[in-house]
RNA sequence: GCGAGUGUGGCGGAACUGGCAGACGCGCUGGUCUUAGGAACCAGUCCUCCGGGGUGCAGGUUCGAGUCCUGUCACUCGCACCA
């Protein structure tokens, strides 16, 4: 018999051990129910779980336990990205491997994931820096590889000069070192990159099928992605020099010399103001700059300037305070379509890596080329009439005009709209051969060589006949070293003998393998296709199985994952796809983007010491206690305020809850119709669907079975359809307030009395699996609750017999009338008992009813005027 | 600057398609029981001059607006010289 005490720590542990035992979340292809994938995005083994990972699990939980209760067949795994850079940190700090760091803190806390209750197929378990996993990462980057995915070139890494080391971009922050506070350099390396930017137009188009994506999350990936329509112009370039002496157009000509070259070449969005070109800039990196100085006047100025760049890191580079600075540099070009002359310049404000790293500068229609051009003296002439401005406003621009209007001051486009010039002005750069419409993405490729030892080493050999030489795939996994010395420097691959020498597979000679690692959202690009067949030793995944679970039915993670991570994933499953080796096209089709966990007013961090254990709650208060709170106290998406008092309010609830079942099973077993009814199979009153059942009912109790049908129905619709499960909670709540009111009444029936506490357990059961089954067990139940279907509710149980009907004079509450359905539910009947209502007449004081509007059910508006 | 989002009691939040604003919970106040309680239970808890007024502010649409429209302010997040 129940125990009159909550005592959630033997509960929640007894229940553990059960459902492991039992196997309880084990899934299999071939089950029958419809086929549910429920991932919550598997976390980094930092060595404990923070309240943002209870938050994440607790929601996954819930809706997994939900529909496996409405006969899904659901697959919800948990694994971790195993990979990266704080495993290696600890491994310098205490001498420790990283494998031995990193596989403490999964034991740890894969125990803490156990003790919140969480309802994992713990069969599927995946970790990314396990030889297992990432010898498959490895065969996917060969696969990318195969298809002309992969790609090396020199690019700039952050590198401190004090540890000798490589950093990533967030260990760079500020453009010091994060370690010993180093001014960071950029280095050039070789490094290798994913061409992701292929699939640029695919990855922006695809976001409009992503339905069950927030409209938020899809923003941010199409301003990521920044698809620009523009035209890409070529300005001819003169060989004059600063002595103001005409100069010959050289575009076009055969055999240029060094003073006769090819035409710059500049990306617009607005063709339509070229004739506003009053000078051109280029990036101080543009290859043409050391060029086009080369034994002028201006060579040593240019290239002081340049110099200043080069050691600065993006960052400092494109800082919200970066003045814009630039000098002219000497040299002029000709506008293709006004044949101007126009002055060449470099400036810090034109970034390299995009377009053609060359910009035409229009000072009246573009808002930096005009701070620009004030700060340098440069001409502004204004080409687009703002509407309702005079002509003569133009010269007196305040400020750059960017909208649309009427072309000026642009030979034969002048009239036209700016919308029509656009258009004309790009067919006569064409039909010239200046240029040509084109369209440019701000994506850039993904570089994933990180100068790292602690992540899957990329597979590729250097052999000096061969070249660059791909690891056959019958060799991977190329496994970590395990004879290193962890210590503050260079990636310690590279001083692995063990590790760099190898043997080339096409000539037999040595070679030497890449030092390089993969960046770990690498690996967690494709984890989710892992999980659809975990343990294959023959491939990354079977397509069968892929075939059957993917794509994720529900993905819940951070927002803060909603662009890189998020974009990964989608690139890799097209290239896969692409490769022959997936159906879908998407990973994800629902996404649920969870808010932070904050403790006054500020996300919890380590950093601002404002934290919560997890731990110490789930010992205070029991695991079911606080998924409940963390659960209740906002909606998912939200931000969530912690509040340990809300903490306490939740397991004042479960221990009500606790002591309504331990109430009602002590009346049921002394009760001549409970008795002999306790058992694993029905009784009466838990299958009285339909009229039939409802009507055998009526005054209290039948208020009280129509109570439970109302909850079901909200509550199914609340977790299933809107995911607001603070709103379910709340509604079960209730429920359960009602039962103890009821329960005290004369009349209250012990059956309609455990009808109500089968549908309180039943519906709170995806929320506190441990109380839930518990209890449930304690009604008589053999089987476990998640075995029991989700509860359905009758609409026969749902109608009213009387209704509140609010009466309005002029929009005002004047009264809420207790009326029989029918009545309620007819215009003609609720205006002619309104009618004739005392109520009404007094305030009509006299005057007369202009309209009287009607809604069956719910209101009547009577309009006096 | 661009883009997205959010503004409702002392607090977290309800109000789903325009129809009873403040559900549920916290906190607070008073009470019952108790040796005691930070336990449990009961009652109360937006303001009010008792007419009414209240959903950041100002307008608008409507019989009726927290909800729709226009403008505005504040805060949060993302991107940020992307030509």
């Amino acid at each position: 018999m129940i125990k009159e005490r909550y005592d959630f720590a033997r509960i929640e542990s007894k229940w553990q051990e059960r459902w492991r035992e039992s196997g309880a979340n084990r899934v299999r292809e071939d089950e029958a129910g419809e086929k549910f994938y429920a991932l919550a995005m598997f976390p980094y083994p930092s060595g404990r779980l923070h309240m943002g990972h209870v938050r994440n699990y607790s929601i996954v939980d819930v809706i997994a336990r939900f529909k496996r209760m409405q006969g899904y067949n659901v697959l919800h795994p948990i694994g971790w990205d195993a990979f990266g850079l704080p495993a290696e940190n600890a491994a310098i700090k205490n001498q420790r491997p990283p494998a031995e760091w990193t596989r403490d803190n999964i034991a740890h806390m894969r125990s803490q994931l156990a003790g919140l209750g969480l309802s994992y197929d713990w069969g599927r378990e995946v970790t990314t820096c396990s030889p297992e996993y990432y010898r498959w990462t490895q065969w996917i980057f060969l696969e990318l590889y195969k298809r002309g995915l992969v790609y090396r070139k020199e690019a700039n890494v952050n590198w401190c000069p004090s540890c000798a080391t490589v950093l990533a971009n967030e260990q760079a922050e500020g453009g010091v070192c994060e370690r010993c506070a180093a001014a960071v350099e950029l280095r050039s390396l070789e490094q290798w990159f994913l061409k992701i930017t292929n699939y640029s137009e695919q990855l922006l188009n695809d976001l409009d099928g992503l339905t069950g994506w927030p409209e938020k999350v899809k923003t941010m990936q199409r301003n990521w992605i920044g698809r620009s329509e523009g035209v890409q112009v070529e300005f001819s370039q003169w060989t004059i020099g600063d002595n103001g002496d005409n100069g010959v157009r050289t575009a076009n000509i055969e055999e240029p010399t060094s003073n006769q070259r090819a035409g710059i070449a500049v990306f617009t969005t607005r063709v339509d103001t070229l004739f506003g070109v009053s000078y051109l800039v280029l990036a101080p990196e543009h290859p043409l700059v050391a060029e086009l100085v080369e034994g002028t006047a201006y060579q040593e100025s240019v290239t002081a300037f340049v110099r200043e760049f080069n050691g600065l890191n993006e960052e400092a580079r494109t800082a919200d305070d970066a003045e814009k600075v630039g000098m002219f540099i000497g040299r002029y070009c000709l506008n293709p379509l006004s044949g101007e002359r126009v002055p060449i310049w470099i400036a810090n404000y034109v970034l390299p890596q995009y377009g053609t790293g060359a910009v035409m500068g229009v000072p009246a229609h573009d808002s930096r080329d005009f701070s620009f051009a004030v700060k340098y003296g440069l001409d502004i002439r204004c080409v687009i009439l703002e509407p309702g401005k005079a002509p003569e406003d133009a010269d007196l621009m305040g400020e750059a005009y960017t909208g649309e209007g009427v072309m000026i001051n642009s030979g034969r486009f002048s009239g036209m709209s700016s919308g029509e010039a656009w258009g004309a002005m790009a067919d006569e750069v064409e039909r010239l051969g200046m240029g040509s419409r084109k369209v440019n993405y701000r994506l850039r490729d993904w570089l994933i060589s990180r100068q790292r030892y602690w992540g899957a080493p990329i597979p590729m050999l250097m052999c000096p006949k061969c070249g660059l030489t791909p690891v056959p795939e019958d060799q991977l996994p190329v496994l970590l070293p395990d004879d290193i010395v962890f210590e503050a420097g260079e990636n310690p691959l590279r001083s692995s003998p063990s590790f760099r020498e190898a043997v080339c597979p096409l000539c037999g000679g040595a070679a030497v393998r890449e030092t390089d690692t993969m960046d770990t959202f690498m690996c967690s690009s494709w984890y989710f296709l892992r999980y659809c067949d975990p343990c294959s030793e023959t491939a990354a995944f079977d397509r069968e199985k892929t075939d059957y679970w993917m794509g994720v039915d529900q993905y819940v993670g951070g927002v803060e994952h909603a662009i890189l991570h998020l974009l990964y994933a989608r690139f890799l499953v097209k290239a896969l796809r692409d490769c022959g080796h997936l159906s879908v096209g998407e990973p994800f089709e629902n996404l649920l983007t969870q808010g932070m966990v904050c403790l006054n007013g500020a996300k919890m961090q380590k950093r601002l010491g404002n934290i919560v254990s997890p731990e110490d709650i789930v010992e205070r208060f029991g695991a079911d206690t606080a998924r409940l709170f963390i659960l209740f106290a906002a909606p998912p998406e939200r931000d969530l305020e912690w509040n340990d008092h809300g903490v306490e309010g939740c397991y004042r609830f479960l221990n009500r809850v606790w002591r309504l079942a331990w109430q009602v099973l002590k009346r049921v077993s002394g009760d001549e119709l409970g008795g002999g009814a306790i058992g694993g199979t029905a009784v009466p009153w838990d299958d009285c669907a339909g009229r039939d059942g409802f009507d055998r009912w009526n005054g209290d109790n039948k208020d009280m079975l129509r109570r439970v049908h109302v909850t079901i129905k909200r509550v199914t619709h609340d977790v299933g359809v809107r995911f607001n499960f603070n709103t379910a909670i709340s509604a079960v709540m209730e429920l359960v307030n009602e039962l103890y009111l009821f329960k005290e009444k004369p009349e209250a029936d012990t059956g309609v009395l455990r009808q109500g506490l089968r549908a309180v357990l039943l519906l709170l059961a995806p929320f506190v699996p441990h109380l839930a089954e518990e209890l449930w067990q304690a009604m008589g139940y053999e089987d476990s609750i998640f075995l029991q279907g989700w509860p359905q509710y009758q609409e026969a149980f749902l109608e009213m017999e009387m209704v509140t009907v609010v009466l309005q004079i002029n929009g005002k509450v004047r009264d809420r009338l207790q009326l029989p359905a029918e009545t309620a539910a007819s215009q003609e009947a609720l205006k002619e008992y309104v009618a004739g209502l005392p109520k009404v007449t007094q305030y009509l004081d006299g005057k007369s009813v202009v309209k009287m509007v009607v809604v069956p059910g719910k209101l009547v508006n009577i309009v006096v005027g």
